[in-house]
DNA sequence: ATGTCCATGTAATCCGTTACATGATTAT
DNA sequence: ATAATCATGTAACGGATTACATGGACAT
């Protein structure tokens, strides 16, 4: 299971809490790896059991006490000997996908809102790689950290720009199934 | 969960086995949805409780005897009602995504030979896409359900070109990282 | 007053993977 | 002989999702 080893990466980065880790896991590296707070702290307990984490309380005054986890040296063993297991891509599920292959037995408005509102969240995600590219990678000299994170980028880019113009063509084709509906208001003229 | 209604849009083509169902989830319609035997014969048992299949034995002589299911008029109706919830894209959880992201702490021999195994497979997925193209859906007019396939035919095409060029990308990136190693082999000159 | 942020958990359920099991037929 | 194909399952385990729970601080 690669949780264990997502948490660990995190990790290497700086010390946090669970809280921390959680917030992480809805952005940055949640980009690769989605993760809720409950895997989460159910995890760190684990990984503190192995000895891949230390962790230290915080006792705090107005707000609740917090734990941080710091990754110990046996962690990153643990990532790099992770790092040698030869996986393979993640198997799909994709309930639009399968909707698409049985299209004449299916609502298609509630398609065409369902592949709408991705293309919302494509564009959004793909705004968002944008300005991470031209922010921070942007015609300097990269080390190896900063290589492996915009070759992941790229991945993202490459992924969202497709789903963009896919989309587009998707609900083109999907409205001509239809010719003899009213299409979707504003087609008054 | 939409393992059911994945099990149910294969049984609008036509009517199957268990087995053959598992057969398929291995190529067509597991491209876009992944489903072992093991979770196939235990939701036909749901299938048929919840009364969206029909099943009937079939008594054979020299092979084992087989359970035909076929969808039921409910089962239709369950396709259409589960076609009108709206998802999101689903959770990404990738192992090499992941390691590109800690880059500097892994074996990146080990992840060299990860990346160029799966170049291998998205270069053979890729054929096997375009020869489905080539041959069903070149320059014909198509219906509702043609017209679906062809839509998730070339979410497959779109991905698998986009990762052949990325993993290309990726090796020589990470060949740069480092330029004091003996390359690996033939780099005698 | 209502909601969001901080901060941490437990419990139940569901789903997917892995391993185990059987047994005849047909192809190399 | 050996492996693959046909055909169907059970059992155990582990991971992910969902729901429930607490409670103060601070902003609108």
């Amino acid at each position: 299971m690669a949780l264990a080893e997502a948490i660990l990466v995190c990790l290497t980065e700086r010390p946090m809490t669970g809280y921390e880790l959680a917030k992480t896991f809805d952005s940055s590296i949640g980009f690769f790896w989605r993760a809720s707070h409950q895997q989460i702290y159910r995890e760190l307990q684990q990984l503190r059991a192995d000895g891949f984490v230390d962790s230290k309380e915080v006792i705090q005054a107005d707000r609740p006490n917090k734990t941080i986890y710091t990754i110990s040296r046996r962690g990153l063993d643990q990532i790099r000997s992770w790092s040698r297991d030869l996986t393979d891509r993640p198997p799909v599920r994709d309930n639009m996908l399968l909707k698409l292959y049985a299209l004449d037995r299916i609502d298609l408005d509630a398609l065409a809102t369902e592949i709408s509102n991705r293309l919302d969240r494509h564009r959004a995600r793909l705004a968002v790689y944008e300005e991470i590219l031209a922010k921070r990678y942007s015609g300097r000299q990269l080390g190896t950290r900063a290589t492996g994170r915009l070759l992941g980028l790229k991945v993202g880019l490459m992924t969202e720009r497709g789903y963009v113009s896919w989309c587009e063509e998707a609900l083109a084709a999907i409205a001509a199934c239809r010719p003899k509906d009213a299409r979707p208001v504003r087609s008054r003229s």
